[in-house]
DNA sequence: AATTCCCACAACCGCCCACGA
DNA sequence: TTCGTGGGCGGTTGTGGGAAT
């Protein structure tokens, strides 16, 4: 009845991986395919629970990770889906696909929670709102982005950089070639955006957040993207035929700078 | 130069849910 | 229908490296 156990905690391995584990590991998934984790320690000879084989390749042997420094784009985007979701990390990594969900944790935690509190504090001391997360032009009226902006523009960035020179690196690059020809390696969870953002949307309202009477919420998908009506809560799916439009978080984080997408790029880091 | 402290991140732990026997 | 397992996910911890003293 039922299955054996997933793996006898006796003689398991714990701690870093080494090279030699993660070669064992990604040679294993290159010939027989992610999945199926249990029979990895037993068909590897790796003293590994199958957990700990699969958390190492989905969070850092998976081809399409990108490490280092989060970009300010990327920490906007943090930010914003996390106000708007809460701490559902994977749900964020879907909208990151070159990043982990244990990767945007960690950021989260080490990073933008301390400069959200800082910069909270900020605030108060000139009296500044935090901008709700879904704020839009006709919400903000009481909201002085010139003197926000000023204050995100202060230049004590402390952001750390973090150089990632492992030899997991070389593996995935090595791999890189043999997923092009796979399924959709980086999308790891099928995440229901629209039920999701109906939630969060849902909870906003509750909360007493900041309604878009006329906005549209777009949120892009693999394939389509959705278009959410917050008011109607009307759910229209597009196929991705054209470049999709800006999506609301792109719209809010350009609007929040000017408008100039290459400025974006070269924004200094939100929260410092 | 040695020691202590702090930070970043990799990895583990525990819970939950879906699924199969 | 029940029970056990696999896999997913979020929270937490351990550890190594760099900064500070």
């Amino acid at each position: 009845m039922g299955r054996p156990p997933c793996c006898d905690k006796i003689g398991i391995k714990k701690g870093p991986w080494t090279p030699e584990e993660d070669i064992i590991l990604v040679s294993y998934i290159q010939e027989h395919g992610p999945g199926n984790w249990r029979s990895v320690p037993t068909n590897t000879g790796l003293m590994r629970c199958s957990k700990s084989c699969r958390l190492r390749w989905t969070n850092y042997l998976r081809p399409g990770i990108k490490r280092g420094n989060f970009t300010p784009h990327e920490e906007g985007m943090i930010i914003h889906l996390q106000a708007l979701l809460g701490n559902k990390w994977a749900a964020i990594a879907s909208y990151l696909p070159q990043r982990t969900d244990n990767d945007i944790k960690n950021y989260w935690n080490t990073h933008l929670k301390k400069k959200l509190k800082k910069f909270q504090t900020e605030l108060d001391s000139h009296n500044l709102p935090l901008p709700p997360p879904n704020f839009d032009n006709s919400s903000t009226n009481n909201y002085d982005h010139h003197q926000f902006s000023k204050l995100l523009n202060s230049p004590n960035s402390s952001s750390s950089s973090s150089l990632y020179a492992s030899s997991t690196e070389n593996i995935s690059r090595l791999l890189e070639g043999w997923m092009r020809s796979s399924p959709n390696p980086s999308r790891r969870n099928n995440i229901d955006h629209d039920e999701m953002l109906h939630e969060a949307q849902k909870n906003q309202d509750q909360d007493g957040g900041v309604s878009n009477h006329d906005d549209v919420v777009t949120i892009p998908n693999e394939k389509s993207s959705y278009n959410i009506n917050c008011e109607s809560s009307e759910v229209v799916t597009h196929e991705k035929a054209s470049p999709p439009p800006f999506t609301y978080l792109e719209k809010w984080l350009l609007e929040e700078n000017g408008g100039q997408v290459e400025e974006l790029m070269e924004l200094p880091m939100i929260f410092t």
